[in-house]
DNA sequence: ATATCAATTGCGATAATTCTCAATAAAGAA
DNA sequence: TTCTTTATTGAGAATTATCGCAATTGATAT
């Protein structure tokens, strides 16, 4: 997974935000790191790298990339959050209980339940990166009958 | 909302598990004090009762009792935990992120996708409680353009 | 190249949640 | 009723996440 640093940079500048070495360093990190990626993990790569780097600027710029969806914030199974880079369509993903993979759903799959809620409860869902937690078929079966 | 003391109990001795006052008084506390009850609430509300009643308890019970499924954990806004109790049919949130309002589904809005995600995916999704952010219509009349 | 202004960072404090482990007490047997 | 077993609790440490504010520094204009 790569990102396009000139690209990126040019979209916060004219944001009228500030693009800053933290920030570089944390995306870089994210995208190093791969998929889900935790605050925490984040932190520890950055130990090495930038030692004066904060926790808080972590979860800050994590936050703040997200928001500019140059991030996609994924909820996994432990309730908390892992970030990766955001591709140009949102995703979704079924995440087993069990064994913790994941799998990716295609944006369309909720496409008509979006447009359900809209038309009978006049209610405009985010379905940007959704998580559902569920079993997967090989754990299923271990479990099994 | 109200619970069945003596049902519970038998319940939980069947399966193994210890009636004890401690969870008797939070599961008391969230039958009172509503819906989408945070744990913090609940320790501040036991703090009068039962002064020496610690925090993880709180937390502990609160998890115990949900995979009882006498308790069902709902996600809000903030990305935090509140609990209520559970109906016999698990339903569904819609929870605008700018006014903090819940709009119940009901059970029947995810069947179809549950069973799309079962025939093409060969998941089982776990569809008790899901919660959705978004807007609602007053929300966006009064952002609207 | 320098100065200006405000966005951003770092630090330490605080809040929220989970964990460890010895002490306690619920449930069933005697 | 008393004993035994072991699930559960309490207390505080550890972890995870957020906040406030002074110091820093990126971007723009001079």
């Amino acid at each position: 997974m790569s990102h396009n640093t000139t690209v990126i940079s040019q979209q916060l500048r004219e944001a009228g935000f500030r693009v800053t070495p933290q920030r570089q360093l944390i995306l870089d990190a994210v995208c190093e790191l791969g998929k889900h990626v935790t605050p925490e993990a984040v932190y520890e790569h950055m130990q090495r790298i930038a030692p004066t780097l904060s926790r808080a600027t972590v979860y800050r710029v994590l936050h703040f990339l997200t928001e500019q969806r140059i991030l996609a914030m994924v909820q996994m199974v432990d309730g908390r959050y892992g970030y990766e880079i955001a591709g140009p369509e949102p995703h979704h993903h079924l995440i087993c209980r069990s064994c913790d993979s994941f799998l990716e759903l295609p944006h369309s799959v909720l496409r008509a339940f979006r447009q359900t809620m809209q038309a009978q409860y006049n209610f405009e869902i985010d379905v940007s990166h959704v998580s559902f937690f569920g079993h997967c078929t090989d754990c299923r079966d271990a479990a099994g009958a």
